[in-house]
DNA sequence: ATCATATGAATCAATAAAGATTCATATGGT
DNA sequence: ACCATATGAATCTTTATTGATTCATATGAT
């Protein structure tokens, strides 16, 4: 299985939504945000009492959400490319709540789950130097500094794509070429 | 001149300060960025009466702050390459203003400088358009969507020093070589 | 049709933040 | 030492937002 399962209780839609509400306007109201997702400042109230209750749970939606896109990518598949191409489907699909969670970054560190973010950070730190070691990620650039290239890359162009300056088809093989080869011809770029 | 020159009123060391301020908390209170920058509340109300204000001051300054960055950047260079350059170390040196900017990009569409925005995408677009046109840049990826990856990647490298993930020296020949060439060996990413 | 449940609109008290002022003190130039 | 100016701490009013409740209505299953 290689696609993230959607959740049972289906308040993922809702959920996704109120990342996405939240990462648009952050200083937004609880009724700007209800009123983003379609609903009433009483049915939000009735799902989360408070703004704090909402994003931390948002916060454990995303970890989990985010968790799966990793695990369902397989990163130990022998081929990096592979494992790359599934792992930039998987936060493509999951961009409200990709996007979310690099915003929030910061509460997750001092929030309930603080070392899930070593954790994720971590796994993929891990991939990209597995990568280097295969010789399919270059060396002179740290695996840390690759993690963050990739997510930045990522979430720069899913964002791009929401202020309509980027097509939306086509947007996984241009992230993969984009962080893969760079803007650069390789005759130049050398 | 290829590198920005500093503002005459000194304001800039402040207003800096307070872009940094507003990216790390961006739903603080103003005595929490009062703080943040080290003065109190009470001056910080003598600088800028109303948070819209304060807000509003600091796209205005950062507007002028990029326009700068760009234009000392020479992007009419015969060398794209030169002026990537420049235009690099220009960024990192502004790194709070940029910071700000990008994360405030959504008022300053609804906001006075409304076309700014248009001016200063649309200036780095047509930039790697005419580096397209010289063989530097590739063409299978939009001009805007470069001027999407170049900004994400430096803004995301400028996130990940601030955490600690990515060493501060050497940051420019970093996001030179992670946009241009990107993240793959030639061999196998071609 | 009936019932249970979910939602929305409106209201209200409690709270937090913004906006504004005062006064005492620190700082820097002459 | 003296003055002008800038700053900080504390206070206060006003405003906006939150957190909570009520009631009327819509929805969906049986």
């Amino acid at each position: 299985m290689t696609a993230v399962p959607a959740s049972n209780e289906d308040n993922s839609r809702l959920l996704a939504a109120l990342a996405l509400a939240l990462v648009d306007q952050p200083r937004g109201t609880l009724q700007d945000l209800a009123k983003a997702v379609g609903i009433s400042k009483a049915t939000l109230y009735r799902f989360c009492r408070t703004r704090d209750e909402l994003i931390s749970r948002l916060i454990d939606y995303g970890v989990r959400v985010l968790a799966d896109v990793v695990q369902c990518a397989e990163l130990d598949d022998p081929s990096p490319l592979d494992a790359l191409r599934r792992l930039n489907a998987n936060m493509i699909e999951q961009r409200e709540v990709a996007a979310f969670l690099i915003y929030y970054w910061r509460e997750v560190v001092s929030g309930v789950s603080s070392d899930w973010q070593t954790d994720w950070e971590g796994k993929l730190d891990a991939f990209f130097l597995r990568g280097q070691q295969q010789g399919v990620f270059r060396i002179d650039i740290t695996a840390q500094a690759l993690t963050e290239i990739w997510a930045s890359v990522l979430i720069g162009l899913l964002d791009g794509e929401r202020r309509g300056r980027i097509a939306r088809a086509g947007l996984a093989g241009l992230a993969e070429r984009a962080f893969l080869q760079g803007a650069g011809v390789a005759a130049t770029a050398g």
